[in-house]
DNA sequence: TTGAAAGCGCTACCAC
DNA sequence: GTGGTAGCGCTTTCAA
């Protein structure tokens, strides 16, 4: 490459990189772009950031379950946002299993930043990640991290407010679905608490409903629903509502009549549901935000981890409560 | 690190690849694991794959529109099935657009193989990348790339399979849904092609049924159907289905009394609808086979891109058919 | 059985 | 303005 340009390697670097403080005379910056063009020169990350003592990588767990279109959404801006910081974004899928093993797996790529949603990263995690270099770890879940950054989405918030909406529409006997999938339970045990908390005091009564994923499920449900005389069910979200709402349809159940239902994560499925399916919404920051808490962390490693909680919610008033 | 243990910086490099040709004893295993684990000791990939000449690193593009679960699920499976060859699997996020630009981007990597689902990548990009070193470029959507390996989804097999059935059940007068969303365009096209020629010299007519993936566009579709006279229609995807549907009986259109409707993908939703969907679906590899034909192509770079064309297709019958 | 040293591709410092 | 060169962390060959 420096050959056939037939200049010094530093010279190529300069050119390709823009590099300001040194002034290369015109036809030789040409000469070297055409000779990077002609060969198809592609710059080795590996060797620049090896160099460089650091990358400006961020990494984050590829998601392991299909995503709901809203967090597919704010994942989408987030990159984004981070490109246009000049980051790279890039999403670690594979065997790597979460714990401090995936930590590991991902500080082997020298991150400049990490960010893990969900949960999957104890303290030890961090302790793994900082010490190779990564100027700042954030996680993105319920519960925050010793010693990381965190953005706390608040599920008790969603419940709370589900519940809530239910006791104010003159609901007394309210169910909440609890999903049997285990990867939901950080969902949605937080969103349990949050209901029970919203109806503590008020005489009014929570029944735990677990549910598994499936038709058959949903339609055994349905048939003990006379014996649990439930007025109102929160469904843990809008995909579990619209099983849950098909089911006692099917069984004569009247809805929002003699059962009210709300969903959560406002899917896009639930305006096109016969009643249309109320739901709550937990309010995401923009990508943007979150991409500018990463930045601020790099810049500055040194400061205290900063805990955003999130726990604005919005009830969306349909039809079926 | 090296020093810790009290031994050369080639020891620890022996100890912690198990490196066979070469015997250490076993205290001085012991010594450097010890020292590993004490420091929290990480390899770093960039130095390993900037000696060895090459990572096995695979890399993607992460997806930039929300997928279904069908083909998460496959992504997963990909993913783990890589993970288990001994692949390190990463999808690339962040502004990098389409086209060759993006390609370039990922060369930077110098990854072993790169995997791009949809278009997004000519034949200069695969150029580009089998330069940088990639011993494998698999391409995975509806049109093959000159030079690359390509697992071929067949489109045009699930709208011919969809347009098939219809006629079969005895419908003369189909439409096509079209999403108006740009970026579905690659698979709507070779959709509505292979329903055309399903129905090609049957005298059943074919009826492009532009839509917006909004309700008010669906009730505004529905308005029309007195005039538009179908007795049925492919709805491109069951997501596009369950919006029709629901507009279509809002408007007190029978189905699939008046109107069959047929959707494709089987989403989960599909059974949960009232009447319960048909639905066409594309039978996808395993993701084994995918990531079997991927280490294939590493192994011997030198051989012809394959081309994998996947036609298989399963009609789910239902109710709304 | 262990250590010394070269070199992967790149950038930054310094000499010309 | 441009070129020489050291050195990032690692593996591997060769010598001790």
């Amino acid at each position: 490459m420096a050959r056939l340009a037939g200049v010094s390697r530093a010279t190529v670097s300069y050119v390709l990189n823009n590099t300001r403080a040194v002034r290369i005379s015109e036809p030789t910056r040409l000469r070297v772009r055409e000779a990077a063009e002609q060969l198809g020169y592609v710059p080795h990350a590996a060797a620049r950031s090896l160099r460089a003592g650091h990358s400006r990588t961020v990494v984050m767990p590829a998601p392991a379950f299909p995503a709901g279109p809203l967090y597919t959404r704010f994942l989408g801006e987030l990159q984004s946002a981070l490109g246009r910081l000049d980051y790279t974004v890039v999403q670690y899928g594979g065997a790597a299993p979460y714990g401090d093993d995936a930590a590991r797996a991902w500080a082997e790529l020298r991150p400049i930043a990490v960010l893990v949603p969900g949960p999957g990263l104890g303290p030890g995690g961090v302790e793994v990640l900082k010490r190779s270099g990564a100027r700042a770890v954030v996680t993105l879940g319920p519960e925050p991290v010793e010693g990381a950054h965190a953005l706390v989405l608040d599920q008790t918030a969603v419940g709370h407010a589900a519940a809530r909406h239910l006791y104010e529409r003159g609901r007394r006997r309210v169910g909440v679905v609890l999903p049997e999938e285990p990867g939901l339970r950080i969902f949605s045990s937080p969103r349990l608490r949050g209901a029970r908390s919203a109806l503590r005091g008020t005489g009014a009564t929570l029944t735990e409903l677990p549910l598994a994923c499936a038709e058959d499920a949903a339609a055994r449900l349905a048939a003990r629903w006379d014996a649990l005389a439930l007025d109102a069910v929160f469904a843990y979200d809008d995909a579990y509502a619209m099983l849950l709402s098909r089911a006692l349809q099917d069984h004569g159940v009247t809805l929002p009549g003699r059962t009210a239902v709300i969903g959560a994560d406002d899917l896009m499925l639930g305006p096109l549901l016969r009643p249309r399916l109320s739901t709550v919404r937990l309010e995401l920051p923009a990508g943007q935000d979150l991409a500018a808490l990463v930045d601020r962390a790099v810049r500055d490693p040194g400061a205290a981890p900063e805990r955003h909680t999130v726990r604005g919610v919005t009830v969306v008033h349909r039809e079926s409560s």
